[in-house]
DNA sequence: AATTTTGTTGTAAACGATTACATCACGCGT
DNA sequence: ACGCGTGATGTAATCGTTTACAACAAAATT
């Protein structure tokens, strides 16, 4: 015994009105007469009316949705850009749909940057995308301008890729937090790397260089520590520093997370930071300040870079698909900082 | 100029077929004869079709997305859960939506746990609850159990609704933490609660007081510090530790990090743990075990959790309403595991 | 008083898929 | 030859909205 849900003819029949008055009462209350406007009202609230979205969305030709393609939900740098999007997205009336990229145990297959199936302009109106290591092709298969989804990028993005995206200056704050290490002393630098084809990684990693080499000194290639985002590869890099016999007496970690996990190993096996080593992280997530030491690191402003995508992401959907195809948009770039806590000092005497 | 996405219409007439014809090649592929189905296929490559979910959904009255409402993204706790769910029921080829019931700061106001406008049976095809603060009026009036969306609680839940769910024995786990303090020795213990309205709150202080009580202890009132599962209101405990002439010796902290930030704090001011005192985290986040200390924690097995819940959820839609209606639905309850590292030691003498 | 404007409401055609039912051709048993 | 089951396909109704257009009354203009 199925109980249909009461569409708007059910609305329409208890206010004595036609289907389209009902419409109308519901998407633009000023043209309908306040009487009748009324009598919609009571009638949905009586009969208990809810719009069906999948009808709306097909005769709209939209979806009411956005599409948030996310490298790795498991990691906590996200939560805080996601809440940005949530926040902004739903304000505007629009769902949001979250996707992980790398469904399960990233590094297991290496490249599993999967693509799914739901974001094309049938399922969604527009598409966020936060993993540059989206095959290219992938968003290119969308079909072409006029009918593929406003995309855009935050936080990494493909240079393949032509799209409009909010980020922030990676070169210019791995270099800011270099410069912090030389000025305190520091001369043999090292850097945790991200993930090897990583946008991020690279521009970090130049950003430090261009510090190295503005001071006169270089990166010894011993220096350099594969990483991928994890606190494990955070650990690893700690088993190598300690085996090597040359050594970095600072070392600028990619992300607070690879930070901590190098610490925490670091300091498991007796060696003082910042005393004997110096560590910089990057993020500034709630952690690092509680953390202890507390983790001296590059703030990226994360609710807003999230609140400014989906901003951008809304604005675009507002353009025609002509206007969109002809300006690749804009590029925001959102300010960092150096926040100095306890994890870096100058380097060891002798 | 429009450029119109290709239909089922255009499929079929560049196949020389009806558009049922076309429906059918893709859904039941068997009822098709192979020169036409290839056809077809063929058809879909050149028009560059793609299914409209929205004209789908409204014909087979289903949507296609099941929507989670999770009490704080932002908390670290919640992605491995998330990712356990994402991944199960993008498996089952459902569309995940994402909300934060507690928009923007919690705590700010306090009361601020919405339901958002979409979680009805037009907009998604079931629920995960993962905020047992969600008001329950909220959940009954999706309507009668005929017409709402089947709904799951996970972690939390309410005890003002029947609904199956899944979550951990949280008596016990706390009972459990309690337990291994009096076994090193200590006899003045406090507790780092929850939010307060929360069940989890409830529950885990009551298995703390069990564990108490038959040991024949008893907590006194100052040891029993209020929190909100952030790192701050870890913090603030760590004050109101300090600052007392009657300190518990050891600390079970409802979250890890809260036990994060009552730790990092405690340090700060040169409290030793476990020298001086003892602490125990609960959730087994990443970051527990490559925290100085390392935690000793109640692992939550939250992957399983998220799956698990997805899965129970896949079944209850299976279910006519009617039988779903007629049957209130399991209860999971999943294992959990005290894990001991470094932060809880005998008190000290004296 | 005749005409135009304005404001409200109804009629009905989309939107793009699914699917019950009808149709048709073919092969089989009697 | 005849009827009948079977498998493949087509026809058309349907899902629940939105909206262009038509219709009409009342008010404003001439």
């Amino acid at each position: 015994m199925k109980t249909k849900a009461p569409s708007i003819r059910d609305v329409a029949a208890a206010a004595g009105v036609s289907t389209a008055t009902v419409s109308r009462a519901l998407s633009s209350p000023d043209k309908v007469s306040a009487p009748t406007r009324d009598a919609v009202f009571r009638a949905i609230e009586q009969t208990g009316y809810r719009l069906n979205i999948a009808a709306r969305n097909l005769r709209k030709r939209e979806t009411g949705a956005v599409a948030v393609l996310v490298p790795n939900l498991a990691n906590p740098f996200f939560s805080a850009i996601l809440s940005g999007i949530a926040a902004v997205m739903s304000e505007a009336g629009y769902n949001v749909l979250v996707t992980d990229t790398t469904p399960f145990g990233r590094g297991d297959g290496v490249t599993g940057h999967q693509f799914p199936a739901f974001a094309n302009a049938r399922h969604v109106d527009g598409l966020i995308v936060l993993d540059g290591l989206l095959p290219a092709e992938a968003l290119d298969s969308l079909g072409p301008p006029q009918i593929r989804p406003p995309t855009v990028y935050a936080c990494e993005w493909s240079e393949l890729v032509d799209r409009p995206r909010v980020t922030i200056d990676n070169v210019a704050a791995g270099q800011g937090a270099v410069e912090h290490l030389v000025a305190l002393g520091h001369s043999k630098i090292g850097h945790l790397c991200g993930p090897p084809e990583n946008v991020l990684t690279r521009e970090r990693l130049k950003g430090a260089q261009a510090a190295l080499a503005a001071a006169g000194l270089a990166m010894a290639p011993g220096w350099v520590y594969p990483g991928d985002f994890s606190l494990e590869s955070g650990a690893r890099a700690a088993d190598a520093w300690c085996a090597a016999p040359d050594r970095p007496t600072a070392v600028f970690c990619a992300s607070d997370v690879m930070a901590i996990g190098f610490i925490g190993a670091l300091m498991r096996r007796g060696v003082k930071v910042p005393a004997e080593v110096s560590v910089i992280g990057f993020d500034d997530l709630d952690m690092a300040s509680h953390f202890v030491p507390a983790l001296t690191t590059v703030r990226q402003p994360r609710p807003e870079i999230g609140q400014s995508a989906a901003r951008l992401l809304l604005e675009r959907m507002d353009l025609s698909p002509a206007t969109r195809a002809a300006s690749p948009g804009p590029r925001l770039v959102l300010p960092t900082e150096l926040v100095v806590r306890e994890t870096t000092a100058p380097p060891p005497v002798g």
